[in-house]
DNA sequence: CGTTTTCTAAATCTTAAGATCTAGTTCTTA
DNA sequence: TAAGAACTAGATCTTAAGATTTAGAAAACG
């Protein structure tokens, strides 16, 4: 007697508006023991009221349908907080939606071209926990993922050149650490031990120097350019 | 006469601490017709002069190193926009290294406990444009990638229950929107056509709502709350 | 139709903020 | 050792900010 014999078959819901692919895809699966496929769905809304109801093991999600869009609902399904795992499912490997699709949780991504045994390979992958992406598809995630990350860096390039915030002696930059957390010159000076004119000396120059007219401006400036407060904690 | 005569060979830098197993990578590669080993460097400093005298083809980074750690010259070795393409190098697969590497620019990652095979597949791979990831590492990555998106969601968690801004009428917003970009009461009133003491009127307003008691904890309050001085442009 | 918001605005008052100048101390560095 | 930068702080002055009260007009609402 197989070990396979006691198992629970693992329980697919399959969401796909074309009705032909999505029965070619079931008929696949349910030639595996290890699977069943308990529902189809056309529709995001009918998909989302039957995983609630079967909270199935695995949803094959088709993510270029008309309507709403797959993703938002890979959204809304990991939303729900249950244990189903999702698997996207797309005609092109494109990478903006590999990337979106995985950002928001999807633990697979497979293309519709790919052969059947990729399908059932995603499958035993998924099903065991792990994250299921073909090596083509992981580099176009990548590609993305690289890309979005230069961006984001690019946007607060504010590192080294024309960044006013560099010129800051270590005191300005406690000071300004202050005034980013709303605090009054008064309760500067107390938390740095000071007087209040010495605060107001500080801030006189950190607005010269950020070439700013007032501590919201300052406040501003600080943050848009990744200001964060470090250096805090100077162990004399 | 094959074609691979004509090819330049692919240049590769080994950065190691470790000169036993830097040099035994170099052997690995250079048995390989399609690569040589132009340098070998054993820590972060001559690693970046090389290779800003070089300009390789591909660095083969370890990670885990003393000092400066791999992390930071990957990052700083991207920085000088070459067209060198880096490969990451641990001895243990850590989601949060692999996550790291990855998001600042590295093509490949490879554990140095696999098969010299995977290596010389790395180099194949990431010398055609192409990202290396073996499958257990991509998993690896995508838990820390997906957890640290599930975090980011739940740190702007802020949406509903407890957003004082909500509380806010369009003219207060508007107002709010021109302070969280740094303009005086004086300004505010010119920009919206209203006078000053109006202005001064639906600050206070704000405050109130915002439980705030001055203008930078309002603009400080707002962007932490996600405001984005939309519906500004507000067709009449 | 009366009530409540919302937007407007004036008057008055207090104080925090910001500008400017001077100056002493300490520490670094050429 | 002299020069400069950094941190400190007092004095003085101006103005922008913020608090508070009152109130009219228009729109929304029940």
């Amino acid at each position: 007697m197989r070990r396979a014999d006691f198992k629970r078959k693992t329980r697919v819901i399959v969401v796909d508006d074309n009705y032909d692919h999505a029965s070619g895809i079931r008929e696949l699966i349910n030639l595996e023991q290890d699977y069943e496929v308990i529902a189809n769905a056309g529709n995001v809304n009918v998909a989302i009221s039957l995983i609630k109801k079967y909270q199935p093991d695995i949803v094959l999600m088709d993510i270029n349908m008309p309507e709403t869009d797959g993703i938002t609902a890979i959204s809304e399904i990991e939303k729900l907080g249950l244990k189903t795992r999702i698997i996207a499912l797309t005609g092109y490997d494109e990478a903006d939606l590999i990337y979106r699709a995985m950002k928001i949780g999807a633990k697979g991504y497979i293309l519709k071209t790919m052969a059947s045994a990729q399908l059932i390979r995603a499958l035993d992958e998924v099903s065991m926990g792990k994250i299921y992406l073909p090596s083509v598809l992981c580099s176009k995630f990548f590609e993305y993922f690289q890309a979005a990350e230069r961006n984001e860096k690019a946007y607060n390039a504010t590192d080294d050149e024309e960044n006013l915030l560099n010129y800051l002696t270590n005191r300005e930059e406690e000071v300004l650490g202050l005034l980013t957390e709303g605090i009054t010159y008064k309760g500067v000076a107390q938390q740095l031990f000071i007087s209040e004119t010495t605060v107001k000396t500080h801030v006189n120059n950190i607005f010269q120097k950020l070439q700013v007219n007032d501590r919201t401006q300052a406040v501003l400036y600080a943050i848009n350019k990744g200001f964060s407060a470090k250096k805090k904690a100077k162990i004399a």
